[in-house]
DNA sequence: GACCCAACCAACAACGGTTGCAGATCAGCA
DNA sequence: TGCTGATCTGCAACCGTTGTTGGTTGGGTC
């Protein structure tokens, strides 16, 4: 899987592209790197205070988009509310929750879909994205345990 | 292609789940009929407002999520700002300008993608939207011509 | 190693889309 | 016609995100 750079790299990009290198953007990349989820700017924001409290959620925003800019993540907007950035930049589509709001990768081949061409109303058409929405086993789980519940009282 | 109901059966549907049938509610669904955009809750307001001047943007959004929870319409998150909402009931995709967010529908035959068992993740997949998202000819021409005239001075 | 300044930071306010609230109003029924 | 609770309107709040501002800092240069 072609992932997020390590810190490191992130480091070197940032100095090439005349960015400074501060502690709030490695904390940043340190938490970015290895991660398989695809986190909110708050999810970054409160993984990130761990280790640094005093930072900003703007500069994480900042950061976050500095790095979509530059086409090192991948921001994603899947109708859960807020916008979430994919550390995965293969090309791949997305399973979501409709109960949590939890996203997985998938890899599957949608080179089969294609406009008809009397469809395509003139459009330039540049990307494909699939969106399979459902219920994760954990969101199934505590709905059917719900319903039991429901029923026995 | 399976629209949105009429006025006069929207007005016997609202009725027949205890939904008071306003002057408002039935100049939304005149509007709404025969619609093939995607209209936001705005672009609702604004049309609405023609005939009915007073009608407030809360009532708009009400009746919208009304119809949208009876299956009348479909609601949209296409990731152009503001929630979309879709007359159109068949099963179908969208093709999204990335310039000015218009909305088109797409007949493409997406059963072909799957999601591979070991990437499933045991969730429950109840839908797959497809979104072709590229440049709409308009906004392709004004690019064009933005550059033609940059190219001459 | 000190200087300097653009780049950066944190805090706050603003923004756009959407929803909650409270009081005024009205549709539907007797 | 009169009742009654659903609905309407206007406003304020909410949420995720971005602009602004004034103080701080990184790192190239001497």
């Amino acid at each position: 899987m072609l992932d997020v750079r390590t810190p490191a790299e992130l480091t070197e990009l940032f100095r090439a592209r005349g960015l400074k290198v501060t502690p709030q953007r490695q904390a940043i990349f340190r938490v970015l790197h290895g991660e398989v989820t695809h986190p909110t700017a708050e999810w970054v924001y409160e993984a990130v205070s761990d280790s640094m409290p005093t930072i900003s959620l703007r500069t994480v925003y900042q950061t976050l988009n500095d790095l979509a800019a530059m086409g090192e993540v991948q921001a994603l907007d899947l109708g859960t509310g807020s916008a979430r950035f994919d550390p995965n930049l293969d090309a791949h589509h997305h399973l979501v929750c409709e109960h949590c709001g939890r996203v997985v990768d998938v890899y599957a081949d949608a080179s089969a879909v294609r406009v008809p061409n009397p469809q395509r109303h003139g459009f330039t058409i540049t990307t494909t994205e699939v969106v399979f929405r459902g219920i994760c086993p954990e969101c199934k789980d505590r709905n059917d345990q719900g319903k039991r519940k429901e029923g026995n009282g």
